[in-house]
DNA sequence: TAGATTGTTAATCGATTAACAATC
DNA sequence: TAGATTGTTAATCGATTAACAATC
């Protein structure tokens, strides 16, 4: 079954409602309470949630809200358990490694640059290290936080060691080959979006 | 005329293409070599192009790179000419500061946080300084990178003080009333599309 | 000229929303 | 029970793609 990617976008948003909720002791939600909250049709919330569930709503009462959790972070887990690393350490980079809502998506093991003053060998390594540890460590997906002028070319390297995802927030639009799968994470794009028709 | 959040979202793209192109010495480009470099189709991005601007490309020629250029810049200049700023000088605050691709699209002129170690008084403040700020420049866009737990209290104060968009990267759906644009950044549904098919 | 590329009109595709019978 | 809410089937809406005549 086929899951577009407005409702894969939809899924996290509707895990932090239920888990507020959850937080609050509410042990059934409707669709309709869901959609309110952010802003949805609730037939929609209901069309995204039998995509990924088996749960059945009942009518009146709702969704087990804690099965419902469940339901969405399995179908997310299924996709966790490869660990990732981070290439740039600036303060794009170390924002992203402490971003509190990755753990449970994503487990970034080490990050690497070129500044050996950033380096800690803890989790911050020199970019040499990089070919050792994404091979010890079998790693797949990687995050490119250089500036643009780096990109594409630390894109060809990671590509060279094996990596197959790659999540980039340099501000280009990086080539890959077609089975690496790439997201470019255009942050003037979606600035653009959210100042069009102001004014 | 209506222009969809797509076609927005893809405009920034044409921009970078055809800007190094520019940089190349290359002063026509065809529809076909822009969709090329980025994987999308020509007659989509043909369309995109008709809606702003009123440049005609000539058949087997193509567009002129330049007057490309003007009026895509142009389309979004006429959302800048306002200042704005970021409350939260952490990792991702100082980051999104920095960002190099922002100077196109928006002008950050300073940023709060509640931790007197970062203050530095030049473009880090005091958040006590911020009222005073927004309503001396009259800010109307503010950008958040505070905690998940301190955003919907920053974000009420922000429309408070006169703020009417927001740019929220904290990983909420923040409330805010109809008169107020936001836009919740949401890396975590960023993230779960990106990892979503693989394996 | 020949043909690559344009802009436009029509067809397709997919996502969202509406309608509604079933049911807890 | 009554009615709020469900899941499903059908209708709508909008974006993307195809077809094609015009033209540099």
């Amino acid at each position: 079954m086929h899951i577009s990617s407005s409702t894969i976008e939809r899924l996290p948003k509707y895990l932090r409602v239920l888990r507020t909720f959850n937080q609050n002791n509410v042990s059934n939600i409707s669709s309709t309470l869901i959609a309110k909250e952010l802003g949805l049709n609730s037939i929609q919330v209901r069309k995204d949630l039998a995509l990924i569930s088996n749960l059945d709503g009942k009518p009146k009462v709702g969704f087990d809200v804690n099965e419902l959790i469940n339901d969405i972070e399995s179908f997310f887990n299924l996709k966790i358990h490869q660990k990732s690393i981070i290439v740039g350490a600036g303060r794009l980079g170390q924002a992203l490694m402490n971003y509190p809502s990755f753990d449970n998506n994503i487990n970034i093991i080490a990050a690497f640059d070129i500044d050996k003053n950033k380096v800690d060998n803890n989790k911050i390594f020199y970019i040499d290290e990089m070919d050792k540890i994404i091979k010890k460590h079998k790693i797949k997906i990687a995050i490119i936080t250089v500036p643009k002028s780096a990109a594409q070319s630390i894109c060809d390297t990671l590509i060279n060691y094996g990596i197959k995802v790659i999540w980039n927030f340099a501000p280009v639009d990086l080539k890959v080959p077609n089975d690496v799968k790439i997201r470019n994470e255009d942050l003037s794009a979606s600035l653009a979006i959210l100042l069009n028709g102001i004014e």
